[in-house]
DNA sequence: TTAAATTTTTAGTCTAGTCTAAAAAAATGA
DNA sequence: TCATTTTTTTAGACTAGACTAAAAATTTAA
């Protein structure tokens, strides 16, 4: 397989993404937004991937991934995470400053460079926003007993073992909250008006937090209060 | 500054290279075979980057960089050089193996990683190829003492200090018979005919270097023997 | 010094990736 | 169901960066 440009990996990075999410076709409006593109630019690159056998089209009906366009598309996720777990881990970065250089670092070419990376880093299984980290087969281990924080049961105490990484905003808000991967959290009160919740943090203090926030945070049951 | 292309980063790269070598204007011949490229597509880049003030651009009469391109070539080769120290020093890979993938990762675009790289490396003065290291503001050290192997007095006792690290085929010619970093030889005889040069390696074998070698290393001298 | 050789530039094309505007298909809802 | 709205595609245009072929300038050498 030939080397494939910037674009055309953001392309299937976002499809798998988006296909993920819904485990269905990947509209070509949805791809739009996300990749801060025009519809018609969508569809162009869709012909294109679909040529080289990495993305299944239908005209009018969306797209999703190819098999091979699938271990393609994992392996930049692989690639990102690592980078980010250096960037964190090795270079002291905040979790909030990781994501844009590892957009930039996650297209580097070099099998080799990968390998060794996460040798160095120990092979480590999750990122530090607590999405895991493929292996060398695109293989994914998924937390099993992950939940949003917004549909999780009153009067369960739950601990942070995801944040969606999408918003700067939204990681220095968490950040600010002391709402950090691995800290553990009461959940006290849902308000059903506007879809906000209150919460504590073991040992912290009370937060109420919007449907934007609980949406963006994963969590896992720990115990009832 | 905008953000400039990989390409445009390239053509200010090589221009600072070739006329460090001369000293003075580079010609669009010698441009196009460095960046494996046309001569008519040399002179439209030139002109580009002659509208951006980054080179001093003359039809017909080469080009060499501004204050600002020269500042930009700098911070470039700053961050091939790190981390081609990143790849040797942490990430075990050869210095052979290391120079197409700086080739990438110098134009991740992002101080604040360039720097934290710098710190974990522990400020290194050099590469692995022995060439300086450009500080934050851009400054180098060149050593002083450095003269091309080629040109060392016969009967004396040298390290070498520097290899090119163009040629894949060098570096691996020179893997294979000992020549890196730090290896001190006494240069034994010079032969006109061919310009090649016998050398031996203290505590080690003769060697006959062609011209094509001992032009590409750097050397050190130590003392008469 | 001038003719030939070399170097460089210009003119015109091409591809990748994007865009806008208009057309076509699909989805929605009265 | 069928008219309206929304989504998607097509058509045509633009930019960056590269190329080939031909023209122009410069350099070399007789």
């Amino acid at each position: 397989m030939n080397r494939l440009s910037h674009s055309e990996e953001n392309y299937l990075k976002e499809i798998f993404h988006l296909s993920g999410l819904t485990d269905k076709r990947v509209s070509t409006n949805s791809l739009a937004s996300r990749l801060n593109s025009k519809a018609s630019s969508i569809t162009d690159m869709l012909q294109k991937l679909s040529d080289k056998k990495l993305v299944k089209y239908v005209k009018y009906k969306g797209c999703d991934l190819t098999k091979e366009g699938e271990r393609i598309a994992i392996q930049i996720i692989r690639k990102h995470r690592l980078w980010e777990t250096f960037l964190v881990s090795k270079l002291s970065f905040g979790w909030e400053e990781v994501h844009d250089v590892a957009e930039q670092l996650e297209h580097i070419d070099s099998a080799k460079l990968i390998d060794s990376l996460d040798r160095f880093l120990n092979y480590p299984k999750f990122d530090p926003h607590g999405d895991p980290i493929p292996d060398k087969d695109g293989n994914i281990v998924y937390r099993k007993s992950k939940i949003k924080l917004i549909d999780a049961a009153v009067n369960s105490r739950v601990e942070i073992v995801r944040v969606n990484e999408d918003s700067l905003a939204l990681l220095k808000f968490l950040e600010r909250h002391e709402l950090t991967l691995g800290i553990e959290l009461y959940v006290l009160e849902k308000f059903p008006f506007d879809d906000s919740l209150s919460i504590r943090i073991v040992g912290g203090s009370e937060i109420n937090l919007s449907k934007k926030v609980t949406e963006s945070i994963a969590v896992k049951f720990i115990s009832k209060i």
